[in-house]
DNA sequence: CCCGTGACGACAT
DNA sequence: TATGTCGCCACGG
């Protein structure tokens, strides 16, 4: 039932975010081809709390670097996975963003 | 069918 | 460099 909205297809590219790298909105966006629709992105993450399996949104940040989603994951729950898998975060921060920056349109391009 | 919502991004001041 | 405003578009009610 390929009933698969924008979300879904978002889930699946940040299900292919490998462990300790992270990605932003706006590049998932520019993935899809909507590169203008980053929020449409980061609403799909809201609704992602019950997609099986588990989305990694942990490892959606936004252009910045800074963990904008931790605000809803409650506490610096967030960070500590990020932490956990490699990442270096200060502050709600990633530090050396560039550097474990992983761009599904680079990454995942041909 | 119309309106509001929203985990962002780029641009203007 | 920092802050503010606009645009983007899919989904739910």
């Amino acid at each position: 039932m390929p009933d698969l909205t924008f979300y879904d297809l978002v889930y699946q590219v940040v299900r292919l975010i490998p462990k300790g790298r992270v990605t932003s909105y706006g590049a998932i966006a520019n993935y899809l081809g909507t590169k203008g629709s980053s929020r449409m992105v980061g609403y799909a993450m809201q609704a992602c709390g019950r997609e099986q399996p588990p989305v990694p949104a942990h490892r959606v940040v936004n252009r910045q670097g800074l963990l904008t989603a931790k605000f809803h994951f409650g506490g610096d729950l967030m960070a500590e996975m990020l932490r956990s898998e490699g990442v270096a975060v200060k502050d709600d921060q990633v530090q050396d963003f560039k550097n474990v920056f992983w761009d599904p349109s680079v990454e995942l391009a041909m």
